[in-house]
DNA sequence: GAAAATCTGTAGTCATCGATATAAAATGCC
DNA sequence: GGCATTTTATATCGATGACTACAGATTTTC
């Protein structure tokens, strides 16, 4: 007997575009021009299809920059989890997360409008629910900082956690305003020196 | 004879509302909500006038954005000049500006909403013409930065400005996210002593 | 007081935004 | 084939954005 196989096709009128395709897609247009300047016309229009398509996809726009959010976290955002595991040395820690966002944020050959961090210059938009969706992760990710600072440093997980927060958004934005690689890395570099004299004192 | 004097009331109908004090109100929406975020219809509304009383007076939004700047470089703005006059120790100057920074982009009691650096966020906003103009302002001091950095330092003269400018976004940036005067000078101090670090190496 | 100059108030223009009503087209199931 | 289901395409909607045409009001100058 052949198992319950869970039909490839479901009824109606198929689909004309992959959904997944398409919050690739609007996560590049959002990540190089930000979420205000992206219309839902703008990104129909990149997709080929008409709003009606869009709207029974994903909702609204905000939906749509949720869906998106998701798959940056998981695709491109900083592995958070891995560089701060347990255990592993505070200072070594915040230097490889420093230099890791230094080395995502800079823009690529292959799209070099994108660059920066989508989650942070994401709360920066017009849309309160967009800036909400933005917040959420970015809270998320500061209170993962600051915990696992705290765990061994917790005097100083306040103030370390600022300021590491702090040079992300300065390297996000100089990495919009057109910064290469290695102006980031060595910004990185410096920023993650002070960490490592802040732990030792 | 009375010397030619010039009139103090020119002819026609006298205007209700004073630019002066018109730029400053809408210094302190921009601050506040930033540029794309605050209408034409918001301004008139909160000076008490009609659209046509503000194009005479501005000629567009972007034009009273210019004036906006114009003011908050000369009365709010860094005092670049006075911190980094020729001859101070470096790293004592960007330590100053790092905390003057600190000071000054936090929210005070009398508008908690106005926080960070108009010159910074206004370089964030969709309209060309408005960002353009925030733009010219950060270049010319992030230049004053590098040169006076490199009068003794031309080697460390790119990478030390990178990381301050980097800093000062990022302490814009949390000043507008709500941290309050305290956090932002431990932050800013953090910064300054890896200053200090570098250019004793 | 008449003329010239300048500002004000009413009432719009036009473009663009996010989002939708409606009906036709394309599929699976029976 | 006929029906239920789902997506598509056309053609908007209502709100809001920056900005302005026009006529009336208020002032100085002569």
């Amino acid at each position: 007997m052949t198992t319950d196989f869970p039909s490839p096709r479901p009824r109606g009128r198929p689909r004309k575009f992959d959904p997944e395709m398409a919050v690739a897609t609007a996560q590049a247009m959002f990540l190089a021009r930000g979420y205000d300047a992206v219309s839902v016309a703008d990104i129909t229009e990149a997709l080929g299809i008409n709003p009606p398509s869009f709207y029974a996809a994903f909702g609204s726009k905000a939906g749509l920059f949720a869906r998106v959010l998701e798959r940056y976290s998981r695709c491109n955002g900083l592995p958070l989890e891995e560089l701060l595991r347990p255990g592993r040395p505070v200072d070594e820690a915040l230097a490889a997360l420093l230099e890791e966002a230094a080395n995502r944020y800079a823009a690529n050959a292959a799209d070099p409008a994108a660059a920066g961090c989508l989650v942070l210059e994401g709360q920066r938009c017009n849309d309160p629910t967009a800036r909400e969706a933005a917040g959420a992760l970015n809270s998320a990710a500061v209170e993962a900082i600051r915990a696992f600072i705290a765990a061994r440093h917790p005097a100083q997980a306040e103030t370390l956690t600022d300021y590491v927060v702090a040079v992300l958004t300065g390297l996000s934005t100089a990495a919009r305003a057109g910064q290469g690689r290695e102006r980031l890395l060595a910004t990185a570099g410096l920023a993650a020196r002070a960490v490592r004299a802040a732990l030792a004192s």
